[in-house]
DNA sequence: TTGTATGCGTTATCAG
DNA sequence: CTGATAACGCATACAA
């Protein structure tokens, strides 16, 4: 690999020369600029960034860790996508690392970043809980991001979508429409957004003074085939619903299918609600309504926090999103038990 | 950020002792050891990377390229996930990098993480003709694989789907079963893969003295809705067909969707084949069979090829995979126009 | 406008 | 077994 002092002397000038028309820092002359250009040319340079970086005291990096559940589907391509796409529109690398399944890999991703001195982390986390993640931010200089948790005190480090009330709103409109036996399938019940949203789903029943009956609510792990078997598992209880919401679009896909296996037609006898995270969902029959999270805009507000941190800067507000329903048809269905 | 320095004060040793406690190279007594772990503990000490590397000359990290159109689905996250994996088993860190979307964004990417000294890189090319790619294997030292291409000089750095043979092996199991009117809708034709299913159908439908009637082809773009748009087109033709083959799985969805809303029965009036590059799409409706293409293999072997050559070692063989066809059901439908 | 010298935080080579 | 000390490749303050 040929380095800077190689390239100066081919030009027959110093490092600090060739530094400086790399970097744009400082004067130099139009004619020794041209000199290290052809030079650099000639010699098929490139800089080193670990040395770059070590000298610099900065990588212009912004590090990502994610779980490896989250891996599959499109919900974490559209994540990626789009914080990739922030970091370079702002003139950094993004880097991703992976936080496996299980609190101590998660911990040890954002320890790997970090010790890449990365100049930020954004955390999407799964199994750490949100004091441990203060503790961290607290332990740290570096700017710390958490995306779809809720910071009990560094609250204006979180992005997230108030999944609950996202729910609620959606059983809401449900009810709206004199639905009274509305079946719900829960996400994985040790994940906080699975919780929350089931949670919204009890409170708008309360709220409307609907009975809350357990044998309506089935538990899923936001896979189709948990959708299916959700279905499956309601028809053999014998209840009667007019209305499914399910937690979100890949078990609202195994639930469409399993009904209409049963031989239950959907929007006529059934209305179903899905989650739709990120609105491209390969949806044959596309449920009545769906919910969609606004991914996009959170990792945007993620990302420009970020880096206006690294700039000094200090925020006071916490940014909340809400999921807006998006309807596909008419809801104005009554209830067809 | 406490340095290693500092921590040999602490421990009343030198820097270099430290060194060799942490990198487990060269004698160091059991009670120094074990005062240097201390200071270690005491003062939160966290290598830094960047002068690790800077010095060690090798980061133990892979580079990954992938253009950010594969991004969505879940054919992405399959890759992204098998090749986290392979690495951190063998003792590296893969780091992405996006290869946007043009022939310049795939070179720059790959230049980053050959500016971050990677020790090898892989690259999934999609807009780079293979000639620049050995152009490029040529031009580095860092061992280079490439995925999904078939390179015609660096043959032993590329890992492939013969994607023509898949395609033509799928066809002729139609053709078997007494179909003779197969149509076909393609992927992205800019797309070498594209481009290869579609042969591997010419193909199959010569071999067997069947014309190739163009009304019977039309031109997808990888997604649900183009292959619902491809069934539309087919049947305003007024083209009859008794079977489908669908180059991906996404558009085999949306062409199911598209049959079953135009009253056509599935697989009782037309057989629909796909290419099933993860086997885990969410169909709610099946294709009839679909071609799996091995990822996973692919990638255990282009990481294990990099490490080997990591270690010196060399390879004189070309590895090519073969997509397997997957039955859902019986095959064994006659035509049914 | 350019060169010199020092530092960035480690690893690794030699003496001792 | 341990400690100086020279790289590693580059940035930058300070001189010239």
């Amino acid at each position: 690999m040929t380095t800077m002092l190689e390239v100066a002397k081919r030009a027959g000038v110093s490092k600090a020369t060739v530094s400086r028309v790399l970097s744009g820092n400082g004067y130099v002359g139009q004619e020794t600029r041209e000199r290290v250009f052809k030079a650099i040319e000639e010699s098929g340079y490139r800089p080193n960034l670990l040395a770059r970086n070590l000298a610099a005291k900065t990588t212009q990096t912004l590090g990502l860790v994610v779980t490896n559940t989250l891996y599959h589907g499109v919900y974490f391509s559209e994540l990626l996508f789009h914080a990739a796409r922030m970091t370079e529109d702002r003139g950094r690398q993004l880097i991703l690392a992976d936080g496996k399944h299980s609190a101590d890999e998660e911990r040890q991703a954002i320890q790997y970043l970090l010790d890449l001195r990365c100049d930020a982390i954004v955390i999407y986390p799964r199994f750490l809980s949100v004091d441990e993640i203060d503790t961290i931010i607290d332990g740290h200089t570096q700017p710390i991001m958490v995306l779809n948790r809720r910071l009990r005190k560094n609250s204006s480090h979180c992005v997230y979508c108030d999944q609950k009330s996202t729910s609620l709103a959606a059983v809401e409109t449900l009810l709206a429409q004199g639905h009274r036996d509305i079946a719900f399938i829960t996400g994985s019940l040790d994940s906080p957004t699975g919780n929350e949203r089931l949670s919204g789903y009890r409170e708008a029943l309360e709220r409307h003074g609907v009975a809350v009956r357990n044998e309506l609510i089935v538990e899923g792990k936001w896979t189709p085939a948990s959708g299916s078997a959700g279905v499956a598992t309601l028809l053999e209880r014998g209840v009667r619903f007019s209305a499914l919401v399910a937690s979100n679009d890949d078990m609202a896909i195994g639930a469409i299918s399993q009904l209409h296996g049963s031989g239950i037609a959907v929007p006529e006898q059934v209305s179903v609600i899905g989650f739709d995270d990120i609105a491209i969902a390969p949806y044959t029959v596309p449920p009545l309504a769906s919910v969609k999270i606004p991914v996009t805009e959170m990792i945007k507000e993620t990302i420009n926090r970020l880096i206006f941190m690294l700039d000094g800067g200090e925020f006071t507000t916490q940014p909340a999103f809400i999921g807006e329903l998006i309807l596909r048809g008419s809801v104005s269905h009554g209830p067809h038990i």
